[in-house]
DNA sequence: GCAGGTTCGAATCCTGCCGTTCCGACCAAA
DNA sequence: TTTGGTCGGAACGGCAGGATTCGAACCTGC
Protein backbone atom coordinates (compact mmCIF):
# COMPACT_ATOMS: atom_id res chain seq x y z
CA UNK A 1 0.00 0.00 0.00
CA UNK A 2 1.20 3.99 -0.75
CA UNK A 3 2.17 5.93 1.65
CA UNK A 4 -0.10 8.69 2.80
CA UNK A 5 0.16 12.28 1.62
CA UNK A 6 0.39 14.94 3.88
CA UNK A 7 -2.44 16.37 3.28
CA UNK A 8 -5.28 17.10 5.19
CA UNK A 9 -8.79 16.01 3.69
CA UNK A 10 -9.08 13.25 1.03
CA UNK A 11 -11.84 12.52 -0.98
CA UNK A 12 -13.19 9.41 -1.09
CA UNK A 13 -11.83 8.56 -5.09
CA UNK A 14 -8.13 8.96 -3.23
CA UNK A 15 -8.49 6.97 -0.29
CA UNK A 16 -9.82 4.30 -2.51
CA UNK A 17 -6.44 4.37 -4.54
CA UNK A 18 -4.44 4.64 -1.17
CA UNK A 19 -6.15 1.72 0.42
CA UNK A 20 -6.98 -0.72 -2.62
CA UNK A 21 -10.81 -0.15 -1.93
CA UNK A 22 -13.73 0.28 -4.28
CA UNK A 23 -15.57 3.89 -3.08
CA UNK A 24 -18.75 1.98 -2.84
CA UNK A 25 -17.28 -0.81 -0.85
CA UNK A 26 -16.36 2.31 1.26
CA UNK A 27 -19.44 3.46 2.01
CA UNK A 28 -20.74 0.44 2.86
CA UNK A 29 -18.70 -0.50 5.33
CA UNK A 30 -19.52 2.98 6.51
CA UNK A 31 -22.74 1.65 7.27
CA UNK A 32 -21.25 -1.73 8.93
CA UNK A 33 -18.53 0.29 11.47
CA UNK A 34 -19.76 3.11 13.54
CA UNK A 35 -16.38 3.75 14.40
CA UNK A 36 -15.42 5.20 10.78
CA UNK A 37 -17.10 8.60 10.35
CA UNK A 38 -15.12 10.63 8.30
CA UNK A 39 -16.61 14.45 7.79
CA UNK A 40 -19.36 14.96 5.37
CA UNK A 41 -19.27 19.30 3.48
CA UNK A 42 -21.50 20.37 0.88
CA UNK A 43 -23.69 17.64 -0.47
CA UNK A 44 -22.60 15.13 1.61
CA UNK A 45 -19.16 14.90 0.44
CA UNK A 46 -17.08 12.56 2.27
CA UNK A 47 -13.77 14.11 3.43
CA UNK A 48 -11.52 11.58 5.15
CA UNK A 49 -8.50 11.88 7.86
CA UNK A 50 -5.43 10.56 8.57
CA UNK A 51 -6.88 8.32 10.74
CA UNK A 52 -9.90 7.69 8.88
CA UNK A 53 -7.52 6.56 6.09
CA UNK A 54 -5.65 3.92 8.91
CA UNK A 55 -8.76 2.37 9.90
CA UNK A 56 -9.80 1.97 6.79
CA UNK A 57 -6.48 -0.16 6.43
CA UNK A 58 -7.33 -1.63 9.45
CA UNK A 59 -10.66 -2.29 8.80
CA UNK A 60 -8.99 -3.94 5.30
CA UNK A 61 -6.33 -6.36 7.33
CA UNK A 62 -8.76 -7.78 9.08
CA UNK A 63 -10.92 -8.80 6.51
CA UNK A 64 -9.20 -9.31 3.58
CA UNK A 65 -5.91 -10.58 5.30
CA UNK A 66 -6.58 -12.12 8.89
CA UNK A 67 -10.02 -13.29 7.88
CA UNK A 68 -12.45 -12.11 9.84
CA UNK A 69 -15.82 -11.48 8.89
CA UNK A 70 -17.54 -7.96 8.84
CA UNK A 71 -18.92 -8.53 12.71
CA UNK A 72 -15.67 -10.37 14.06
CA UNK A 73 -14.03 -7.01 12.51
CA UNK A 74 -16.22 -4.50 14.25
CA UNK A 75 -15.99 -6.50 17.68
CA UNK A 76 -12.47 -6.27 17.13
CA UNK A 77 -12.26 -3.20 16.39
CA UNK A 78 -14.26 -1.83 19.01
CA UNK A 79 -12.60 -1.98 22.07
CA UNK A 80 -11.65 -5.57 23.48
CA UNK A 81 -7.78 -6.64 21.52
CA UNK A 82 -5.99 -7.04 24.41
CA UNK A 83 -7.97 -10.83 25.84
CA UNK A 84 -7.70 -11.94 22.67
CA UNK A 85 -3.78 -14.36 22.26
CA UNK A 86 -4.37 -15.79 25.31
CA UNK A 87 -8.16 -16.84 25.25
CA UNK A 88 -7.00 -20.66 23.96
CA UNK A 89 -4.78 -21.04 26.31
CA UNK A 90 -7.05 -19.85 28.60
CA UNK A 91 -9.83 -22.04 27.72
CA UNK A 92 -7.69 -25.18 27.48
CA UNK A 93 -6.95 -24.65 31.00
CA UNK A 94 -10.49 -23.72 32.19
CA UNK A 95 -11.48 -26.78 30.61
CA UNK A 96 -8.95 -28.63 32.47
CA UNK A 97 -10.46 -27.22 35.94
CA UNK A 98 -13.97 -28.58 34.75
CA UNK A 99 -12.18 -31.80 34.30
CA UNK A 100 -10.29 -32.31 37.78
CA UNK A 101 -13.57 -30.96 39.52
CA UNK A 102 -15.02 -34.00 37.80
CA UNK A 103 -12.44 -36.66 38.62
CA UNK A 104 -12.43 -34.82 42.84
CA UNK A 105 -15.93 -36.19 42.61
CA UNK A 106 -15.21 -39.60 41.87
CA UNK A 107 -12.08 -39.93 44.68
CA UNK A 108 -14.65 -38.51 47.17
CA UNK A 109 -17.22 -41.21 46.84
CA UNK B 1 -19.65 -26.30 27.08
CA UNK B 2 -19.68 -29.86 29.39
CA UNK B 3 -16.48 -31.44 30.52
CA UNK B 4 -14.91 -33.97 28.45
CA UNK B 5 -15.79 -37.28 29.34
CA UNK B 6 -12.53 -39.12 30.38
CA UNK B 7 -13.13 -41.95 27.14
CA UNK B 8 -10.79 -42.62 24.60
CA UNK B 9 -13.44 -42.30 21.43
CA UNK B 10 -16.55 -40.15 20.97
CA UNK B 11 -18.85 -40.82 18.13
CA UNK B 12 -19.78 -38.02 16.30
CA UNK B 13 -23.41 -37.75 18.29
CA UNK B 14 -21.58 -37.27 21.69
CA UNK B 15 -19.35 -34.66 19.87
CA UNK B 16 -22.16 -32.65 18.36
CA UNK B 17 -23.39 -32.42 22.21
CA UNK B 18 -19.95 -32.10 24.06
CA UNK B 19 -19.57 -28.96 21.41
CA UNK B 20 -23.12 -27.90 20.19
CA UNK B 21 -22.32 -28.48 17.01
CA UNK B 22 -24.39 -30.47 14.76
CA UNK B 23 -23.44 -33.39 12.72
CA UNK B 24 -23.84 -32.36 9.48
CA UNK B 25 -21.88 -29.56 10.56
CA UNK B 26 -18.90 -31.27 12.06
CA UNK B 27 -18.47 -33.19 8.88
CA UNK B 28 -19.05 -30.21 6.75
CA UNK B 29 -15.54 -29.14 8.76
CA UNK B 30 -14.03 -32.05 8.17
CA UNK B 31 -13.65 -30.75 4.60
CA UNK B 32 -12.78 -27.48 5.21
CA UNK B 33 -10.30 -28.19 7.83
CA UNK B 34 -7.64 -30.63 6.86
CA UNK B 35 -6.41 -30.50 10.36
CA UNK B 36 -9.61 -32.46 11.86
CA UNK B 37 -8.69 -36.05 10.91
CA UNK B 38 -11.02 -38.50 13.18
CA UNK B 39 -10.28 -41.85 13.03
CA UNK B 40 -12.30 -44.12 10.77
CA UNK B 41 -13.28 -47.62 11.11
CA UNK B 42 -16.02 -49.99 10.27
CA UNK B 43 -17.91 -48.37 7.70
CA UNK B 44 -15.99 -45.14 7.64
CA UNK B 45 -17.02 -44.13 10.89
CA UNK B 46 -15.65 -41.30 12.92
CA UNK B 47 -14.36 -41.87 16.02
CA UNK B 48 -12.70 -38.66 17.61
CA UNK B 49 -10.57 -38.37 20.19
CA UNK B 50 -10.10 -36.06 23.11
CA UNK B 51 -7.66 -33.66 21.17
CA UNK B 52 -9.93 -33.87 17.86
CA UNK B 53 -12.61 -32.55 20.88
CA UNK B 54 -10.53 -30.12 21.90
CA UNK B 55 -9.64 -28.71 18.33
CA UNK B 56 -13.53 -28.60 17.09
CA UNK B 57 -14.18 -26.48 19.78
CA UNK B 58 -11.20 -24.17 18.91
CA UNK B 59 -12.74 -23.93 15.48
CA UNK B 60 -16.29 -22.84 16.90
CA UNK B 61 -14.37 -20.58 19.12
CA UNK B 62 -13.25 -18.78 15.72
CA UNK B 63 -16.24 -19.03 14.00
CA UNK B 64 -18.71 -18.40 16.47
CA UNK B 65 -17.33 -16.27 18.88
CA UNK B 66 -14.52 -14.46 17.26
CA UNK B 67 -16.03 -13.77 13.89
CA UNK B 68 -13.63 -15.81 11.53
CA UNK B 69 -14.28 -16.72 8.01
CA UNK B 70 -13.53 -20.43 7.35
CA UNK B 71 -10.78 -19.25 5.52
CA UNK B 72 -9.28 -17.18 8.10
CA UNK B 73 -10.13 -20.00 10.93
CA UNK B 74 -8.03 -22.56 8.78
CA UNK B 75 -5.07 -20.30 8.23
CA UNK B 76 -5.38 -19.08 11.80
CA UNK B 77 -5.33 -22.91 13.04
CA UNK B 78 -2.90 -23.51 10.66
CA UNK B 79 -0.26 -21.04 11.38
CA UNK B 80 -0.44 -20.85 15.08
CA UNK B 81 0.88 -23.91 15.22
CA UNK B 82 4.02 -23.41 14.53
CA UNK B 83 4.23 -19.67 15.75
CA UNK B 84 2.71 -19.81 18.80
CA UNK B 85 5.13 -19.54 21.54
CA UNK B 86 2.32 -20.87 24.11
CA UNK B 87 2.38 -24.97 22.09
CA UNK B 88 4.96 -25.64 25.18
CA UNK B 89 2.10 -25.37 27.58
CA UNK B 90 -0.03 -27.03 25.61
CA UNK B 91 1.86 -29.88 25.40
CA UNK B 92 2.80 -30.04 28.74
CA UNK B 93 -1.44 -29.77 29.68
CA UNK B 94 -1.79 -32.27 26.83
CA UNK B 95 0.46 -34.82 28.62
CA UNK B 96 -1.37 -33.98 31.87
CA UNK B 97 -4.45 -34.78 30.63
CA UNK B 98 -3.10 -38.07 29.58
CA UNK B 99 -1.43 -39.02 32.56
CA UNK B 100 -4.74 -37.83 34.39
CA UNK B 101 -6.98 -40.44 32.20
CA UNK B 102 -4.96 -43.17 33.45
CA UNK B 103 -5.48 -42.46 36.92
CA UNK B 104 -9.08 -42.33 35.76
CA UNK B 105 -8.82 -45.79 34.49
CA UNK B 106 -7.13 -46.72 37.48
CA UNK B 107 -9.39 -45.18 39.51
CA UNK B 108 -12.58 -46.89 37.51
CA UNK B 109 -11.75 -50.77 38.21
C1' DG C 1 -31.27 -61.91 16.04
C1' DC C 2 -34.20 -58.30 15.79
C1' DA C 3 -35.88 -53.35 16.52
C1' DG C 4 -34.83 -48.89 16.74
C1' DG C 5 -31.66 -45.46 16.90
C1' DT C 6 -27.16 -43.71 14.82
C1' DT C 7 -24.17 -42.81 11.15
C1' DC C 8 -22.70 -42.85 6.31
C1' DG C 9 -21.75 -39.99 1.72
C1' DA C 10 -23.73 -37.49 -1.81
C1' DA C 11 -26.91 -34.52 -3.65
C1' DT C 12 -29.83 -30.76 -3.28
C1' DC C 13 -31.65 -26.72 -1.15
C1' DC C 14 -31.48 -22.46 1.38
C1' DT C 15 -30.10 -18.07 3.81
C1' DG C 16 -27.72 -14.03 4.34
C1' DC C 17 -23.15 -11.82 4.12
C1' DC C 18 -20.65 -8.90 1.29
C1' DG C 19 -20.53 -6.57 -1.93
C1' DT C 20 -22.04 -4.86 -7.09
C1' DT C 21 -24.61 -2.39 -10.39
C1' DC C 22 -27.67 0.97 -11.72
C1' DC C 23 -29.86 5.33 -11.32
C1' DG C 24 -30.71 10.41 -11.74
C1' DA C 25 -28.95 14.23 -9.34
C1' DC C 26 -25.35 16.94 -7.39
C1' DC C 27 -20.66 19.03 -7.09
C1' DA C 28 -15.88 20.98 -8.24
C1' DA C 29 -12.23 22.32 -10.92
C1' DA C 30 -10.72 23.84 -15.56
C1' DT D 1 -20.07 24.96 -19.11
C1' DT D 2 -18.07 20.93 -19.82
C1' DT D 3 -15.98 16.84 -17.77
C1' DG D 4 -15.37 13.66 -14.43
C1' DG D 5 -15.92 12.55 -9.53
C1' DT D 6 -19.48 11.88 -5.93
C1' DC D 7 -24.16 11.29 -3.76
C1' DG D 8 -27.83 7.89 -1.61
C1' DG D 9 -31.09 4.28 -2.34
C1' DA D 10 -32.77 0.26 -4.29
C1' DA D 11 -32.28 -3.84 -6.91
C1' DC D 12 -29.39 -7.39 -7.92
C1' DG D 13 -25.72 -11.24 -7.59
C1' DG D 14 -22.21 -14.86 -6.04
C1' DC D 15 -21.05 -17.82 -2.93
C1' DA D 16 -19.73 -19.21 1.86
C1' DG D 17 -21.74 -21.76 5.30
C1' DG D 18 -24.49 -24.53 6.50
C1' DA D 19 -29.43 -27.49 6.40
C1' DT D 20 -32.15 -31.07 4.71
C1' DT D 21 -33.08 -35.31 2.62
C1' DC D 22 -32.13 -39.92 0.99
C1' DG D 23 -31.42 -45.03 1.15
C1' DA D 24 -28.19 -47.99 2.98
C1' DA D 25 -25.07 -49.55 6.34
C1' DC D 26 -24.10 -49.89 11.08
C1' DC D 27 -24.37 -50.56 16.22
C1' DT D 28 -26.58 -51.45 20.80
C1' DG D 29 -29.72 -53.32 24.07
C1' DC D 30 -32.77 -56.74 24.94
Amino acid sequence: LPPIPGKRYFTIGEVSDLCLVKPHVLRYWEQEFPQLTPVKRRGNRRYYQHQDVLMIRQIRSLLYEQGYTIGGARQRMSGDTAKDESSQTRQVIRQMLGELEEVLKLLKR
